[in-house]
DNA sequence: AACGTCACG
DNA sequence: ACGTACGTGACGTTA
């Protein structure tokens, strides 16, 4: 039996556009009906491997069914412009991916669909599978030829059988029925006031909508009197209406199987096509990296590969800076010529400087067995600048973006290092970011390897104590609220909550997910004084997420000298902040009392040392004072008092010491939601006022800060204009959703275009404290050393003994990596554990 | 794998 | 009429 695979291109690419996520390319490009597409295409492909495959699509010429009838599909909207710019990809990848892609202008694409079908049926030996999402598809089932109905719950498969148990009905009278029952979809009339179930029931008495009309005389298979007279008066919209929904199986252009056989993936032009689309997932997915084949342009960095000894090593002089990988045990080293391969990774100790591909892992690697060369460019981190917000950097898909060839294995990595050095030099040169590349990237990336490999101390036993008192609390909160539901159910689960709350304990729902009932703390807490039993569910969930997350995982993931190695990814984030993972140590609890006892097992090394903290005072605001050289701002900062204090005085319009605590609440809420990129929606629902007061409290806002405003304005503008917002020391965040055409995700670029050059430039700021009190705690020569950041704030671990220095020397750092119109602070302080010292 | 929730700055 | 603050990571559930 040969195999026919039929899609409806129209319907399933709609059926992507509505079901997956808004996505874009760097232009704004939407691209997310096209990753639905692929998806749900490649699926049934690659499962059915099927010996022909078509791809129908319809055109924008009118059918002879709007020539039969005006009012055919009038109700039809057009298209929105975000799925037409997709559409010639659809027919560009369904074509690459091995579809004979077919439009027939006056036919539409079911029409094509029913002709390729029959042709199938007459050869006999062909199984015709068509995927749509369409039901009208269903009249085309024969024998051999079946339907995937794509479905939002899962896609169903339509036999003969499974038709008949569906409507009572083979699929040859399913068009009968329509023609009764009409589809205002499609503004097919039918018969006016007959609908789904008296169409069945006829068609099914009489077995066509031809012998149904016969019985006209004898009562239409004993119908009720009303029936009759509509199926008397609706006559003729009858047929019409059976015409305009039967596919017409005979489209003149399509007339042989021959010609639509499976092509096979292009590989090459899927490549290129997913390239443009940023779909990199794909081209790994369906392993499309070029190889000679695919991609004879593409330049090799080859280089012949020589294995020597340490001693033979040691005997080169390099005359450029080489550029080095590490696999296990063995280094590469390629000079441009050759790759030198050495099982002692120790040679990369005596060079002097590298070119790699994740200077912090090399530095890792290399550890204490040896001095760690200098690094003259790192791939990784150049392209981290260049496109940041991206998940991952791998050297594979970086040498892919600038047509090198990927490395085949860890001994080609040297040389592709160094082919893509040159070209990210140049873009990274234009763009104006080898400063930051030089200057703060790479010797970050040497002081984050140390933080990691030194670890935070944390006290073993005292977590696995405060472990156990959660679990046990938890257990009693947990009884009490099976008590007050009636029964026992998973509380973790919102689904389950969801019901005993809104469905048993009856309680007004308001706010929902798009699974079901919202559950947050915030829809609780509105709830709270309705049933006792909200509060336990709140501290129900504090307490498991503080067992779950902190209590028990932490313990476990210290090592011999109870010490934790988080690790600190720099190129995680699209503001320029880090992000800290296995475990994350920038989100321990510190708001809440209970979670807060967390830190107190967050020691130091021993009782001859402790711990020093110190975090910026306000930084994000300093920077919009200094950003926007708002004078107003700038003299509140340079009074030394509390910067919302300062702001409720002057946007309530009262003296300072007429600021009371919910005043200065509300003036912080809207500085921070200056920051965020204000919005009086959201700055209302945030401190629990109305919208129009909200308004208010933003214009004055501005008012009391004139300069403000024009900065947050001239900001997206600009952002506007390149395509990207830039901070202080030119690093770069690309923001496509400013040019989509969805207001929604527009208005969301506006917000990251105001918000990330503040957050970060104090990303930059504490980088560069981070390397001058590193290299200052060295010069010192004391027995101090930087442990972790988290944003605005960073720990110290010293001896006692020159706890003083220390502390002086990460202060000092601090308040002078940057140079602003208004001082930059930062306060510390000291303790044995974490909570102690903050 | 996606979602809901919640911890941090 | 709709959706609504910026940036992260981890856990548990559910599909």
């Amino acid at each position: 039996m040969r195999k026919l695979l039929v899609l409806d291109g129209n319907s399933i690419i709609n059926r992507a556009f509505y079901g997956v996520r808004d996505l874009s390319t760097k232009n704004g490009m939407p691209t997310n009906a096209l990753y639905g597409f692929v998806n749900i295409v490649k699926r049934y492909a690659d499962r059915l491997k099927p010996d022909y495959m078509i791809c129908a699509f319809d055109t924008h010429e009118p059918t002879f069914r709007h020539k039969m009838f005006d009012e055919y599909k009038g109700n039809r909207k057009g298209m929105p412009e975000e799925l037409v710019v997709q559409m010639p990809y659809a027919k560009a990848i369904a074509s690459a991916l091995g579809f004979k892609v077919i439009e027939a202008p006056g036919y539409e694409a079911d029409d094509i669909i029913g002709t390729v079908c029959r042709l199938g049926d007459e050869a006999g030996d062909v199984e015709s599978t068509v995927l749509t999402g369409d039901r009208d598809s269903l009249q085309l089932i024969s024998d051999r030829t079946h339907v995937m109905l794509m479905r939002n719950k899962g896609d169903e498969f339509f036999d003969r059988d499974h038709f008949f148990a569906e409507y009572g009905v083979g699929p040859e009278q399913f068009v009968d029925v329509k023609a009764l029952m009409g589809d205002s979809s499609d503004c097919i009339p039918g018969v006016p006031g007959i609908g789904e179930k008296t169409a069945l029931k006829l068609i099914s008495a009489a077995e066509t909508l031809d012998k149904l009309y016969e019985a006209e005389d004898a009562g239409f298979f004993g119908s009720t009197p009303s029936v009759v007279r509509k199926l008397s008066e609706g006559k003729e919209s009858a047929f019409t209406s059976r015409t305009l929904a039967t596919i017409f199986k005979e489209v003149p252009t399509v007339t042989s199987l021959d010609g639509l056989e499976n092509g096979g993936m292009d590989k090459r032009t899927l490549r290129t096509l997913f390239r443009e689309l940023e779909f990199e997932a794909f081209i790994t997915k369906y392993d499309l990296f070029c190889d000679d084949e695919i991609c004879s342009d593409s330049v090799k960095a080859d280089t012949e590969l020589v294995e020597i000894t340490k001693e033979e090593f040691d005997n080169i002089t390099f005359v450029s800076v080489p550029s080095v990988s590490v696999d296990g045990d063995t280094a590469y080293v390629c000079d441009g010529e050759k790759t030198y391969v050495c099982g002692d990774v120790g040679v990369i100790c005596a060079l002097g400087s590298v070119i790699c591909h994740d200077y912090k892992k090399l530095c890792k690697t290399i550890g204490s067995a040896g001095p760690v060369p200098g690094c003259e460019f790192d791939t990784m981190l150049a392209k981290y600048l260049l496109d940041p917000g991206k998940s991952v950097y791998l050297l594979t898909t970086v040498a892919d973006s600038y047509g090198i060839t990927p490395p085949e294995n860890a001994s080609g990595e040297a040389a592709v290092i160094r082919a893509c050095a040159v070209k990210l030099k140049d873009e990274l040169e234009n763009a104006g970011m080898t400063k930051l590349l030089l200057e703060v990237e790479i010797p970050l990336a040497k002081v984050l390897a140390e933080i990691e490999l030194v670890g935070f101390k944390i006290d073993r036993s005292g977590i696995k104590d405060y472990a156990k008192y959660l679990f046990d609390l938890e257990n009693e909160l947990a009884d009490k609220i099976y008590m007050l539901a009636g029964h026992d159910f998973n509380i973790n689960s919102p689904k389950q909550l969801g019901t005993v709350l809104f469905d048993e304990l009856g309680l007004p729902s308001g706010k929902k997910t798009k699974t079901g009932y919202a559950t947050d703390a915030d829809t609780l807490q509105k709830l709270r004084f309705f049933n006792p039993i909200i509060p336990e569910i709140l501290s129900y969930r504090k307490v498991a997420k503080l067992r779950g997350t902190y209590g028990e995982a932490l313990a476990d993931m210290a090592d011999e000298n109870d010490r934790i190695h988080t690790s600190l990814n720099q190129c995680g984030t699209a503001t320029g902040r880090l992000s800290s993972n296995d475990p994350n140590l920038q989100n321990i609890p510190v708001r809440d009392e209970l979670g807060r006892e967390l830190r107190k097992y967050f020691i130091a090394e021993d009782e001859d040392h402790v711990l020093i903290d110190a975090d910026y005072s306000q930084i994000e605001l300093r920077l919009l004072a200094h950003l926007s050289g708002d004078e107003n701002m700038i003299s509140a900062f340079n009074t030394g008092v509390d910067i919302h204090t300062i702001t409720a005085s002057q946007v309530f319009r009262v003296i300072p010491e007429m600021v009371t605590k919910d005043l200065r609440l509300r003036a912080k809420a809207v500085n921070f939601g200056i920051i965020y990129g204000i919005g009086a929606f959201s700055l209302a629902q945030d401190i629990g006022t109305s919208k129009k007061q909200a308004d208010e409290y933003i214009k004055n806002y501005f008012e009391t800060y004139p300069k403000i405003e024009g900065y947050l304005k001239s900001t997206v503008e600009n952002a506007e204009i390149d395509g990207f917002t830039t901070t202080m020391f030119g690093r770069r965040r690309n923001i496509p959703e400013l040019k989509a055409t969805n207001k929604n995700v527009a208005a969301f670029g506006k917000r990251v275009a105001m918000n990330s050059p503040i957050q970060g430039t104090a990303a930059d700021i504490i980088k560069i404290a981070m390397i001058n009190v590193s290299r200052a705690l060295k010069e010192a020569g004391i027995d101090a050393r930087l442990i972790m950041q988290v944003h605005d704030e960073l720990i110290v671990e010293s001896a006692l003994s020159c706890a003083d220095e220390a502390k002086e020397i990460l202060v000092r750092e601090m308040q002078t990596a940057a140079s602003l119109a208004v001082p930059l602070t930062a306060e510390a302080g000291v303790g044995r554990s974490w909570l102690e010292a903050k």
